[in-house]
DNA sequence: TACGCAATAT
DNA sequence: AATATTGCGT
C-alpha cells in the first residue's frame, strides 16, 4: 500500500512539526523515510521517550525539542550526508564515526539504520546506557532537553516579586513595563508580566470585588497580602533569595513554539534548586494562589 | 506604543 | 491548569 503517488520533488531532507502518530502517519513517515529515502526530522514542544521512540522507529532521522535554536539547525544536514553515505557505500562505519566526532552529538537519538551514536558522546556513565538503550529500541531516552520547561512557572517567590512590585508601584501605576522595571528579573518579558497581571487582577475582581461607597477603592486592601488568609501562604513567606535571571532565547525558529526558560545566573544549580522550573515541586510549584 | 481585557491557543 | 498569544478598542 502507498501513499504517496508519483514522486517527491527532489527534497534531501524534511522537517516536520509533530503530526498525531496514527498508524497512517507512522505509515507515511516510513514510505518517506524508506521508500523515497528521504531524511525526516520531527519537531515538537514536549514529547516524552515512548514518543520519540514513536517516530525514531518509524524512520523520524532526529526529534528536536522546541524551541529549535539556530545551532541545532546548523547540523541537520549530517542526516542527508548520512544518507548518501549509505547509498554510496555500504561500509561506512570508519566515515561515518570521523564524521560523528566532528560535530556536536545529535539531539535526542537517530534512526536505527543510521550510523549509531558512539558511546563516547555521552558525557556520563548512565547516558552511554541510554545511548545504547536507544540504539538497541528498548529503553528510556533521557536527555537534558527533556526538563526543558518552555514556559515560565511563577513560583511563590516570583510571585512574590511581583506582588513586590505591584505594591511599590501603587494600584493604578502598577502597569506591566513598571513592573518589570521594578523586578529586575533578567529576560523576563513585558508578556508575561502582563499575562500574569491581568490573572493577577481578575483575581482581585472575584476576591475583593467591592470598593468602598464613595467609589474611592482601596488599595491598601487590594494589595496587601495579609487580608488574604487564602494566599497568605504564599505571600507570608520569606524571601531568601531573588530571582534575577530567567534566560528567553530570542532565536527560536520553529514556528508557533513555546519558549524556553532557564536560569542564566551565577548560582549554582545546589543553590537555585528551590527555583526550579519543575511543576512536580509541591513547595515551590505553580503559584495556585486562588486565581 | 503601551495598555487592558476577553477569547483562544498551547 | 497555568501560562502564552492574539485581536481589538482605548
Amino acid at each position: 500500500m502507498s501513499f504517496i503517488s508519483g514522486n517527491l520533488p527532489g527534497l534531501d531532507l524534511i522537517i516536520s512539526d509533530v503530526f498525531f502518530p496514527t498508524e497512517d502517519g507512522l505509515l507515511i513517515l516510513q514510505e518517506v523515510t524508506t521508500k523515497f529515502g528521504i531524511p525526516t526530522v520531527i519537531m515538537a514542544s514536549s514529547a516524552d521517550a515512548s514518543t520519540v521512540m514513536k517516530y525514531v522507529a518509524n524512520g523520524a532521522a532526529d526529534f528536536l525539542l522546541k524551541p529549535v535554536r539556530i545551532e541545532e539547525l546548523r547540523n541537520i544536514w549530517q542526516h542527508v550526508f548520512r544518507k548518501q553515505m549509505r547509498e554510496h557505500n555500504n561500509n561506512n562505519i570508519m566515515v561515518g564515526n570521523n564524521l560523528e566526532r566532528s560535530y556536536p552529538p545529535p539531539p535526542i537519538a537517530m534512526a536505527p539504520a543510521a550510523t549509531t551514536r558512539t558511546a563516547a558522546e555521552a558525557s556520563t556513565p548512565q547516558e552511554i546506557s541510554e545511548v545504547r538503550d536507544i540504539n538497541s529500541n528498548n529503553g528510556e531516552i533521557t536527555d537534558i532537553r527533556d526538563l526543558r520547561k518552555s514556559r515560565l512557572s511563577w513560583t511563590a517567590q516570583l510571585h512574590r516579586q511581583f506582588i513586590a512590585a505591584v505594591n511599590h508601584l501603587g494600584e493604578d501605576k502598577a502597569v506591566p513595563k513598571k513592573i518589570l522595571g521594578i523586578m529586575k528579573v533578567k529576560h523576563l518579558t513585558r508578556e508575561q508580566v502582563a499575562s500574569h497581571l491581568q490573572k493577577y487582577r481578575l483575581h482581585l475582581k472575584k476576591s475583593i470585588p467591592s470598593t468602598s461607597r464613595d467609589g474611592t477603592t482601596l488599595p491598601s486592601t487590594a494589595l496587601n497580602t495579609q487580608n488574604h488568609p487564602s494566599r497568605s501562604k504564599y505571600f507570608d513567606q520569606d524571601v531568601c533569595m531573588e530571582i534575577t535571571d530567567y534566560s528567553l532565547p530570542k532565536d527560536d525558529l520553529s514556528s508557533g513554539s513555546e519558549c524556553k526558560l532557564e536560569e542564566q545566573n551565577d548560582y549554582s544549580l545546589e543553590d537555585f534548586q528551590d527555583f526550579r522550573w519543575d511543576s512536580d515541586k509541591q513547595e515551590y510549584g505553580p503559584c495556585f494562589w486562588n486565581f
